[in-house]
DNA sequence: TATAATATACCCACTACTACGGATTTTCTC
DNA sequence: GAGAAAATCCGTAGTAGTGGGTATATTATA
């Protein structure tokens, strides 16, 4: 199985690769610290399974993910994440990867992910699992934004006022304000500081 | 050479092992998720080097650090972390570490770092000294907060407003505002979002 | 084409924070 | 014990944002 790593921490990199060489039938053809460095690499070799983080530099793993799948249909695909925020995970199982597992799992983990993957099946580390299960119990009434929302909530984060954001987007200040108060309500926020981090914390930032 | 490991992502903790393990002088002994768990082995146990992360969930890894100094003075210290923050870097200096490398080094960087340290000397990573000289070349007019700011702008980032601030730490509101602004002005910041963006990067929150 | 979702816009009362200013007490350090 | 740094406290005016509404145009979607 020829595997490709894509990571920015080069130490993980390293490690994993160390893991992975033990492994007789696995063999990592190649590494990289960026998802383009990832993408030229693909276009020119052949891919079975590309293991990569979500937090890249400039192109993130969602975006990685959608232009392999376009690029290298047969390319299977783990993502590696620390992330477990119920609405970034679904987003990415969306895409329709083949496997999801998290930092905090053992190398155990992956292993049998990989294994799982190889013979066709989809493997979502035990947490994720959780996560998915507990959405689905307490679906919380759509936290998700709409574009214009998503928008607003990045100017808001990049410390523009509600003034600079109308004036911004051509739209009166009134218009900010209730996008503003959507967000709020929809994220379940009341606060700047509870809007931030839940903006970080869905990497809307 | 009897070394502990910590880090909160057991994949990466799995892979340094790894690395490490190839080495017929190192000897990983222990490993541990939380810094808790590591005192109580440290404590038990001789350890001569300490690799660790400064994430770690509850306690973090520079109090980590100042109680291994205590309990066990003859162990030395790595600092493996992904923060280039250059004030969050200086604090952990101070501690007088044997060592810091960051996660985006390779393995080599890591081993290095060892061998310097088992030598008896200090070693930090290329970045970090890059960081370090430059801090020494444009000194930012102490961008460092007092314990009591510090505190304050925890309470800020759980989201208190200043009255309940000023409530739970039985001093008047004003008093509160003066922090903040001072906390302002030191940050450089001049907005809510831009603090709490300060706070997530120096690790505070 | 009907319906829902989204984006737009407004009002009013209220609160929290900002931006100036200045001042005193406590604690640490030489 | 002098001096610096940190922590405490206050006033007043102004601004930005919150929370409660309501309402209409536009765009998807079934």
């Amino acid at each position: 199985m020829k595997i490709f790593l894509v990571d920015d921490h080069a130490i993980l990199l390293d490690g994993i690769k160390s893991i992975l060489e033990k492994e007789p039938t696995l063999k990592v053809i190649g590494e990289a610290n960026t998802a383009e460095v990832a993408l030229e690499f693909i276009k020119q070799h052949e891919v079975d399974l590309l293991i990569t983080d979500f937090n890249l530099p400039e192109m993130d793993g969602l975006a990685l993910v959608r232009l392999v799948k376009k690029i290298s249909p047969i390319t299977k695909i783990i993502m590696l994440s620390m992330h477990d925020e119920v609405h970034l995970v679904k987003e990415i199982l969306k895409e329709g990867i083949n496997g999801y597992i998290l930092k905090n799992d053992s190398h155990k983990e992956l292993l049998s992910a990989i294994a799982a993957v190889d013979a066709g099946k989809i493997y979502l580390s035990n947490d994720i699992n959780k996560i998915i299960i507990n959405s689905l119990q307490f679906p919380d009434e759509e936290r998700m934004l709409t574009d214009r929302e998503r928008e607003i909530l990045k100017l808001i984060a990049k410390e523009f006022s509600n003034r600079d954001i109308a004036d911004q987007l051509f739209i009166s200040e009134r218009t900010v304000e209730t996008h503003r108060k959507n967000i709020f309500r929809k994220t379940k926020t009341n606060s700047l500081v509870g809007l931030i981090k839940f903006a970080y914390a869905n990497n809307l930032i």
